[in-house]
DNA sequence: GTCTATACCACGATAGAC
DNA sequence: GTCTATCGTGGTATAGAC
C-alpha cells in the first residue's frame, strides 16, 4: 500500500491517474464547502472512483486535504523566499522597505491565485479558513508548512525595523498574517462590512493593493514601548 | 413546540432547566471542539439532558450554535455602541482619535472575555473562528448581527478621517475586522509565528494593546489615492 | 408543554474478495 | 489496485409517556 509520500519513485504527475483525480476533485470541493462539509462519497463520485480509493492512496480524509494544501502551498512559499532573497540582493545591504517585503509576501499568493487554471482563483480563501480552523492536525500542519518562511520574514523586518524590538516585531507579523489570512478567506464579509462592488471585491489584486499600505503603516508605527504608554484601555 | 425565539412570555433565566443547561454544556464544548467537532450527544450527556431535547428547544444543531453566539455577542454589541456614544458625547463635537473608537470596540470584548466566569475567556476565541467559517448559516447570522454596530463605527471612523475616501474607509474596516478576528481566534498561531511566552499570549488584555495602536496607525495612513499610487505589486 | 425512546439515513473508516 | 460489504457514530424526526 502507498499511502501517502510521494517520496520514492512516484511516476510523474499523470492528471488521469486516481491519485490526480482525487486530488483535483478534492480541491475544488473543499474551497467550495470546506473540510468538514465535503464528505468523501462528494469528492470520489465527481472524481469518478470509488470510496475506497481516498483511503487507499492517502490514508484519511485529513491527510487527504493536507496533501490538497501541500500541493499548492509549497511551492507557494518557496516563492515567497527566494523572491525575499532577490529583493535584499538588489539593495546593496540596505534594508528593504516594508512595503517591498509586503511585496515579497504578497506577489506569490497572488501569482497562485492566478495562475492555476482551475481554482486558483479560490484557494487561497481556503488557505486563509485553514488558518482559523480549531483542529489540531491542521494547526500542526500549517505551522510546519510556515514555520520556515516565518522566520525567514522576521528577520527581514527585523533589519528593516531595528527600533521595534524583537518581541513587539513578533506581534505584529502575527497581526499581519491575520489580516492577510483573514482578508482572502472573508471576501464574503465585505457585504457585511459595506457597499463595496461584489465584483470588484473579488479582485484579489486591488484587495492586496489597498492591504499592503495598511499594514505597513502598522509596522512602522512607534513601539508603545517607547511612546510611553498610552494605557488605552484604562479609562472609563 | 416551543422551538427557538425567547419571545414571548419566556420565564426569567433560571439556569436549572432543560434549555439553559444545554446552552451552557454547547457553549463549553463549542469553545473546545469547534462547531462541527462537537456532536450532539456529548452536548446532551454533559448536560444530563436527553438527546432529542436539543432538537425540541433549538430546531436544529445549528440554531443551538446561533443560539450560544447570540447570548454573548448581542450585549457585547450594544455595549459597543453605547461606549462609542458616550466618547462622542464627551468630545464636544470634535471628531474621536482612532484608537478612541478602536477602544470602544475592544473593551466591551474585553469585559466580555473576562466577567463571565466559565468559559468567557474562550468565548472570543469560537467568535473569531465563526468569523471564517464557510457555512453560509453562520455567514447570514454574523451578517445580519453585525450589520448595525459596524454601520455605526463607520461613520465614527468616517468623521474621525475626513481626508480618508469613504470606500477606502470600508476596506480599512475589514482589515480591522479581519486582524481582530483572527488574532483573538489564532492564539494558538502564536507559537508558529514565534517564540512569545505562551502564558502572555493567553493575556487577550496585552494582545489587544498591541493590536490597537498597530490599527490605529493603518487607519491614519495616507490614502493610496492621494500618494500617487506607488504600483506595488507591478514591479518584477 | 415537556421530555424520552427509538428509528432513520449519511458519514468516515476498514477488512477481505477479486 | 480496486471494489463491495459492513461497522460505529453523526444529525434529525417522530411517536408517545408524563
Amino acid at each position: 500500500m502507498p499511502r501517502n509520500g510521494n517520496s520514492s519513485q512516484d511516476r510523474v504527475i499523470d492528471p488521469t491517474d486516481t491519485k490526480s483525480k482525487i486530488l483535483d476533485a478534492a480541491e475544488e470541493l473543499f474551497m467550495e464547502h470546506g473540510f468538514e462539509a465535503t464528505s468523501l462519497r462528494l469528492i470520489t463520485t465527481a472524481a469518478g472512483v470509488n470510496l475506497a480509493a481516498v483511503n487507499y492512496h492517502f490514508g484519511s480524509k485529513e491527510e487527504l486535504f493536507q496533501a490538497v494544501l501541500t500541493r499548492r502551498l509549497d511551492p507557494m512559499n518557496q516563492d515567497r523566499m527566494q523572491l525575499l532573497s532577490a529583493y535584499e540582493s538588489a539593495s546593496n545591504g540596505k534594508p528593504l522597505t516594508c512595503e517591498k517585503i509586503l511585496a515579497a509576501m504578497f506577489i506569490p499568493a497572488l501569482k497562485l491565485a492566478r495562475d492555476h487554471q482551475q481554482g486558483g482563483k479560490n484557494f487561497l480563501r481556503l488557505l486563509g479558513r485553514a488558518y482559523a480552523d480549531p483542529a489540531p492536525f491542521i494547526r500542526e500542519f500549517l505551522s510546519s508548512q510556515y514555520r520556515e518562511m516565518i522566520a525567514r520574514f522576521r528577520s527581514a523586518f527585523s533589519f528593516a525595523l531595528p527600533h521595534i524590538p524583537r518581541e513587539e516585531l513578533s506581534w505584529r507579523l502575527h497581526f499581519v498574517m491575520g489580516a492577510l489570512s483573514y482578508t482572502l478567506a472573508g471576501a464574503d464579509m465585505l457585504k457585511i462590512i459595506s457597499q463595496i462592488h461584489p465584483e470588484e471585491a473579488t479582485n484579489d489584486e486591488l484587495l492586496l493593493k489597498r492591504l499592503a499600505p495598511f499594514l505597513a503603516a502598522g509596522l512602522r508605527s512607534p513601539s508603545p514601548a517607547e511612546d510611553g504608554g498610552h494605557h488605552l484601555f484604562q479609562e472609563t
